[in-house]
This record gives C-alpha cells, structure tokens and sequence, in this order.
RNA sequence: GCGGACGUGGCGGAAUUGGUAGACGCGCUAGAUUUAGGUUCUAGUAUCGCAAGGUGUGAGAGUUCAAGUCUCUCCGUCCGCACCA
C-alpha cells in the first residue's frame, strides 16, 4: 500500500515552512530587557572564503543548539553573526580572477549568507557585521588613537619575510620551503618600522584570571598559561672587551639560573645583533655566515626546529663576576625578536648550550653538581640539568639551587651588574601588515614632526576599493590620492601610512560590537553591559592562543577605556574539534572535502545539523560519513512516522498508582531521558550522547507502541513522543516545528519551554547490583533499593556462580559499593 | 624543537566521580514485506571456544579489592608556535 504523501517527511517542505514562520514573527530578534536573564552565545564568525565548509557548519550546529535550548529555558537569548571579512585570500582571489578584493568579499558575504539562513540558524540578522566596512572599522581605527594617545601602542622595527623578485613582504603561509610561494625565490628577512600593542603590559593580568576562568577548558587555559611564559630569574651585563661605543659596550642577557652563572663559557648573540653585525665588517667569513642566516622564514616553529649553527665573532664579553673573558658567538637560535637578542651559555646545565659546545669546541664546565646520588652527572655524555649544589663558583660553593640563585643576584645587584626580573615569552603584539585588504593605520608620517595621528575629525582613514591587486603587494604606496595628505600637525606635505591592521584586530573585539550594532556616535554603548561577557563562545581549537589571548587583551583595553564594565569577554568557551574526511582533515589539496550544500539539498538541513552533533562529542574530531547522514536521515523519517500514526490524546497529569508496569517504565525512561539530556546540554556540552538517548526513548516507544491498547497507553505515549520533540527542538528545529502541531499544539515549538522532569516517574524499587568475585564481573542480583548492607552481602556470597566462583579459596574481603557492586576477594 | 591533545569492535563513537567495556549509529549476516531497485520491519553482530570459560581499550611497567579512566616509560596521530584565518 502506497503511504499517504502527507505522511512522508519532506524535509524542504517543512524547512520552508519553518523558515517562513520565524522571520513573519521575527523569532530572534534580540532586545535588551533588564528584568530578563540574558544570555549571549557567540559563535567564531566566519572568513568569507566563498561558501561554506563542515567546519563552519558543525561550529554554528553547536551553537545554535545551545541558544535554543537557553532560550527554551526562558532567558532572553542573544546569537549574531558577521564576517571576518579583511584578509589575505581575498588578494590572492582578486590577483587570480582579476576582481577587486572588496567585490570578492561581499559577493563571498551575500552567497554565504544565504547558506547560512538555508541552515535555519536562530541568528539576529539585524545585527550582522563585516569587519571590512568602515562603519566598523572606524572604530578600531578611533580605538588605536586612544591608545596611542596612552602610550600603549608604539613603532620599533621588526622582520618580516621578503621576497626580492616580487619586491613584497610575504606572510608566513605564502614561504614554501624557505621560498616565495609565487616567485619561487628564496626569502630574506628585512626589518621594517612597525607598529605594536603593548600586550606584555597586562601580561600578569592574563595569566592570573586564567586561574579563575573554570567556564574554560583546562587545556586552553594550560596552553595560554605556557604561551604568556611567566619565569622569575636575572638580568645581568657582560661588558664586551675593547668596545668603545657605550651602545654596545654592555651585553645584557636574561637567565632563569642565575646559580649557574659560573658556568658560562661563552655568550651567543643573534645573526641580526648589532656586535654581529660590527663585527662582520672586517670578517668576510662572519658577513657571509650572517647573510646566510638571514635567508630563514620567521616563523619560530622553522627555527626551533633547524640545525643549530654559529660563528665565533672573535669579540669577548667580561664575566660580571670572575671577570674572565668568554668567547662571543653569533647562533641561529638566538631569536633578534625576543628579551635583549642575547643569551649567556652554560653548557655543562642546559643541553642545547651543551651540543653547541660540543660541535663548536668550546669549553664546558661543571659548576653543578647533584646532590641525590640517584642522579647521575658526566659532562662527556650530556648537560646535568638538574638543580643541585655549587662547585667550582668560589666564593658560591656548596650553596644550593635557593641560596645560591639569591646569593648571587644580590651579588650581582651590589656590583651594578644585575637585577632580578620577571620574564614574560609573550611578545608584544605587532599588528602592522603590509597588505592593501585591511583597516588603514590612522597615521601619517611626517618628515619633521614623526608619526602623527590621523586627527579624530578625519576619521575613518577610508580603504580605496576600487582597485586592481598584482604580485608587487599592496596597491596603496603607488596611489598618490590616498598617500599624499599635508601633516595635520607642521602642514607640510606627508606620507600616509599604508600598512594595515593585523586581521586579528578586528576579530579581537566584534564580539562587543554585536550588542551596539546600529551605534555611530560611538565604539559601544551602554547595551554592551547588558549583554556582556558573552556567555558561551564556540570556535575551533586552533584559535586556543592567538585569537583568544587577543580578544581577551582587547576586552581589557575595552576596560580601561571605560568601554565595557567586565574583565573577561567570554565566560564559557568551547572549542570544537576538526571535521575529517577517512581520517584526514578536510583540505582542497586532499581533495576530501565535503561541501555541506549538496547534503542539504538531498537529506535538508536538519539531518546534517543533526548529523554533525551526533557523529562525536563537540570538542572531539568528527569524522564525516554519508552513510552516518543517512542513519540521522532515517532516524527522522522514523520519528517522523511514528508521530504521524499516533493519534494526539491530551496529556495529562500521571497517578503512578493507577499505571501499570509497562507505563511507569516507559515513563520512568522518558524521564531519565529528559534529566540526561538537559544535563548533556546544560553541562557537559556532549550532543552525541543526548541525541543518543532520545533514540533510544524512541526504541522504547516502538516497542511499548506494539501492544499499546488503553488511554493511558496512548498519553504516556504522547508524553514520551512531546518530549523527544522538546529535547530535539535545539538540534533538529524545522523537524520539531511541524512535528509540534501534529502532536496537537497551536503554539509553534519555537515559542515551547524546556519540560520538567517529574520526579515520581524516576521512583525504581529495585536495584540492579554487579557481582564480582576478585574484580571479575560472575553474576547480578536484582535487590530491593534499600536493601542493608549486610543482607546484600549476605546474598552476594550465597550467589551460585559466586560459590563456583569462590569455591577455591578463602574469602578476605567483600567490598560493598551501594546501589551498584559487590566485590569479593578470595585468595 | 617547544606547548597542548588524542589512541577503545569492521567503522564513527559511548562508558559523566576508579566500579557491568562496546550505549547510540553505520556497516555486515539472516529472515519478513514490498519489489525493477531502493525503502521499511525483525533477529544477530568485540574476539577465541561446542560449551564451561578465557582474552580484550596503541605497547610495556606500576598503584588498587577493582584501571579505558590514575602514575611512569615508549610508540603513533593530530593541533598551535606570534604575517593563514
């Protein structure tokens, strides 16, 4: 027989359907109301690549689920979306298909949206934000002042790769193997004048609220611990013998063993360092040698990971305290970049020091040594890196690792020649790019008076976007409308800077702009309180450091500019893991991806929404396959059909006296599965396991559905089917909107609250108890719940396969865990 | 190199506080219905074994009455490393 074609789910109906109804009521529109509780979930906005990926899907998948669900428990829930719309692919694109980056992008935006919206997210259209359009960069550019105006922004020169055949400095992604992706020349590092946030300044501040934010992974939290790099130690001079130029005549190093300072057997300065380059002058070897290590990528992960080289510079540096002279070399590991571009060298306690003076003949010397015999020390064979006692240091001998760090610090403090320092490895951030797709820096430099700022009047500095992009770079230096302005503070002719702002900048503080969207008299205003710290942010992990420790840095610029009252901008955070293809990440060079849409238009959004929460755990990886699309597909059409053929019956209020059996368990597992799934949602953030238990409620229906006869059969049926629409309403919401009014209602679903668990369903008599003779699982007993102890035991040990079981030995112990095991050991 | 994670059936994964390993889904096998095929439904499905029972969570050790879970060593895979976003 032929199914009614009413009966059959039809996902493209339904969702149209759905859709249609949200945006004639305006379902989530967001307004500020104070005597509500809000909630503000956030997921990562997107980069406008040209359409949208899994990854893109499975993050908003998540997110829409949790404001679905908050909403549904009755708080005023806020969930935008924008574009992370300046970037590098957009020259890349226009470069290709001749076409100016901005007309790219907001072609990229339009398409993109529309995919969005075809997935029926919960979004706040009226809010939606491309980072690329002056209304809002006009602020950060407005924001930059302020903060150049505190002195918390400042230029110094840093490297940058070039590429000598395009003449244009490449981005890290754009080095293939030491070359120019497109030239195919080999790179050279270059300094140029740059500008920097001072993030160092609020370094602690980082790390210490890192210790209260429990709403984050502990992981994350760990690797920004590690990344901001606190350490206690010593900055100490050497004095660089024979130098006459005061510049260069101190060589200040920064060690966190300042015990081992007796050590030191020579000092190694970077390729770039100033004694370096002095001293290569008159030593074509040296010149030679520094040359070549300036074709490197900058990237640390190339360095760390090259063969570890250097020269001897022939200069000597004076020991602050045995006043010895110790050999200067210049080494490729000393990063230019970071602390003074100099390091002491003691290769008898710290390994790489040793391999270096091991390759390079230098001498090592032991000033350690361990104070358990356990540890062994033979200098011939590796670094005693271990803390123990001095030898060979004078007057500091037999002091230990405690004593001897402050002995010699205050040593050294007396003698002008140290002090104790705390030590970050986070760097300021540089945020100046040499990039036509990006926010201009509001500065103009002037011959006479320096960088000058861009006068607020004169804000925002406009982005030309009518122009054409080659492989020379940034059309900006050669385009004299934008370039030539008089200084607004001498009027004399000046130069418009022509960098622009790090793409990190803008998505460092969107999260703020959401809530002051429609706002052009100011950065935010006073909503921004009523909706911040976002409540829950959702984003991929690779994003762990970077993003979120700029973010986070800008939320307390944002601070101390008066601009938001909190101190941290998102109170929980969950990183989603990668969408993977058999195993591998999903990659055009793979040629595995999988484009979203397709699946769309063959099984609807609600399936691949459903799909990407059911296939892992949210903050695990997710490996994609059709025929698991098609099981969440079949799970649909199966729901679908048993709440078609259930006649809706009113539901009302159960006497568990008057129920039989069969329906107090089909009650109990309806409720056990309402309290696991709000707890999955709520808490543990775990969708698969929650979608899980919902199949299996359905399982249950089915089978009680078999012999269901009575009234009362058909209202626990109806309960048990109302809440698997309630529960699956966040995952699957077009599904649960018409599924809603065939169970009987009027009200959409959207408008529904989140059910209550009924306790007296959750009453079981009985308990089902493990049996284990010597942690091996023999037996179960079904007891009454609130059995003693004793008598459990007691029954435990007269359990035949426990007699079998335990037959051969002698009972020890019997170890009792309430409502679960019994253990007996028997020897 | 440094920092962080992960490793469980044929596959994706579950096991939440150290307490029944394999929920749920995919796939597969058999059967039923329909049939042109698909769909749908039922039963089975870690592994060895006729069974009793043994074995089993990357490898090896340890702690414990009890370890997928905790500790150590090793192997493998993935993410980040400051100009990809």
């Amino acid at each position: 027989m032929q199914e009614d074609s009413q009966d059959q789910y039809n996902p493209q109906a339904v969702e149209a359907q759905a859709q249609q109804y949200w945006a004639e009521h305006d379902s989530f529109r967001a307004t500020e109301d104070p005597d509500r509780e809000k909630f503000y979930c956030l997921s990562m906005l997107p980069y406008p690549s040209g359409h949208l990926h899994m990854g893109h899907v499975r993050n908003y998948s998540i997110g829409d689920a949790i404001s679905r669900y908050h909403r549904m428990l009755g708080k005023n829930v806020l969930q935008p979306m924008g574009w992370d719309a300046f970037g590098l692919p957009a020259e890349n694109a226009a470069m290709q298909n001749k076409v100016p980056p901005a007309k790219w992008t907001y072609g990229n935006i339009d398409y993109m949206r529309e995919q969005l919206q075809r997935l029926g997210y919960a979004y706040d259209w009226t809010r939606e934000l491309a980072t690329c359009h002056q209304d809002y960069y006009r602020w950060e550019q407005w924001f930059f002042l302020r903060l150049f105006e505190k002195g918390l922004v400042y230029k110094k020169e840093a490297e940058v790769n070039w590429d000598p055949v395009d003449q244009t400095v490449l981005a890290n992604e754009q080095v293939v193997d030491g070359k120019g992706w497109r030239s195919g020349a080999p790179v050279e590092r270059r300094s140029i004048p740059q500008w920097f946030f001072k993030i160092t300044a609020y370094a602690q501040e980082l790390l210490d609220e890192l210790l209260e934010m429990d709403g984050w992974p502990e992981k994350v939290r760990t690797m920004q611990t590690n990344w901001i790099g606190r350490s206690e130690g010593v900055n100490l001079d050497f004095t660089v013998a024979d130098e006459d130029d005061p510049e260069l005549r101190t060589l200040s190093v920064y060690t966190t063993r300042p015990d081992t300072l007796l050590g030191v057997t020579y000092v190694a300065v970077a390729a770039q360092h100033p004694l370096a380059e002095k001293a290569a002058i008159d030593n074509p070897e040296l010149a030679a040698f520094i040359e070549e290590q300036n074709k490197m990528k900058v990237a640390e992960a190339d360095m760390a990971t090259m063969e570890k080289l250097g020269m001897d510079t022939g200069l000597k540096a004076i020991h602050p305290i045995t006043q010895e002279q110790v050999p200067i070399y210049t080494a490729n590991f000393v990063l230019m970049s970071y602390g003074s571009g100099a390091v002491m060298a003691v290769p008898g306690h710290d390994q790489r020091d040793w391999e270096f003076a091991s390759k390079y003949g230098i001498d090592i010397k032991q000033v350690i040594e361990p104070i358990s015999p356990d540890h062994e020390c033979d200098l011939e064979k590796a670094a005693f890196v271990e803390k123990g006692r001095l030898v060979n240091s004078g007057q500091f001998d037999g002091l230990q690792y405690e004593e001897a760090f402050n002995a010699i610090a205050d040593f050294l403090g007396e003698q002008g020649k140290g002090e104790r320092r705390v030590n970050y490895r986070l760097r300021d951030w540089g945020v100046s790019r040499q990039r036509y797709w990006g926010a201009p820096i509001p500065m103009i430099n002037c011959d006479h008076c320096g960088s000058v700022p861009v006068p607020e009047s004169d804000l925002p500095v406009l982005l030309p976007e009518d122009v054409a992009i080659d492989e020379s770079g940034s059309p900006l230096p050669r385009m004299k409308e934008f370039t030539d302005v008089k200084c607004p503070i001498c009027g004399s002719d000046a130069k418009r800077e022509t960098d622009t702002f790090d793409t990190f900048m803008e998505s460092s503080w969107y999260y703020a702009r959401y809530t002051s969207r429609d706002q052009d008299k100011a950065m935010l205003d006073e909503r921004a309180n009523y909706w911040l710290p976002v409540d829950q942010y959702i984003g991929g992990i690779e994003h762990a450091i970077l993003h979120l420790l700029y973010a986070r840095f800008y939320h307390k610029l944002m601070r101390d500019e008066g601009l938001v009252d909190s101190d941290e901008p998102f109170t929980n955070l969950l990183t989603q893991g990668m969408v993977l293809k058999d195993g591998a990440k999903m990659s055009k060079s793979k040629g595995n991806t999988i484009d979203p849409m397709s699946f769309i238009d063959t099984y609807g959004a609600d399936t691949v929404r459903m799909f990407t929460l059911f296939a892992s755990a949210p903050d695990q990886s997710l490996d994609w396959t059709d025929s698991g699309v098609e099981g969440s597909f079949r799970f649909l059409k199966r729901l679908w059909k048993t709440i078609n053929s259930h006649q809706p019956v009113p539901c009302s209020d159960f006497d568990s006296s008057t129920l039989n059996d069969e329906q107090k368990k089909l009650r109990l597992k309806t409720h056990q599965t309402l309290q696991k799934v709000a707890d999955d949602y709520e808490r543990r953030k775990m969708f698969n396991t929650a979608i899980a238990a919902v199949m299996e409620l359905l399982n249950a229906v089915t089978k009680f559905a078999e012999s269901a006869a009575s009234e009362t059969d058909q209202q626990v049926i109806q309960e048990a089917l109302e809440y698997s629409v309630l529960m699956l309403a966040p995952v699957v919401p077009h599904f649960c909107h018409a599924a809603w009014q065939h169970l009987g209602h009027d009200e959409a679903v959207i408008n529904a609250s989140w059910p209550a668990v009924d306790k007296s369903a959750l009453q079981e008599d009985t308990a089902l108890i493990v049996l284990q003779v010597n942690g091996k699982l023999r037996s179960k007993l079904e007891v009454p719940k609130d059995i003693q102890q004793s008598e459990l035991e007691a029954m435990a040990l007269a359990d035949d396969a426990v007699q079998r079981f335990a037959a051969e030995g002698t009972v020890r112990k019997v170890i009792v865990v309430p409502g679960r095991l019994v253990n007996i050991v028997v020897n």
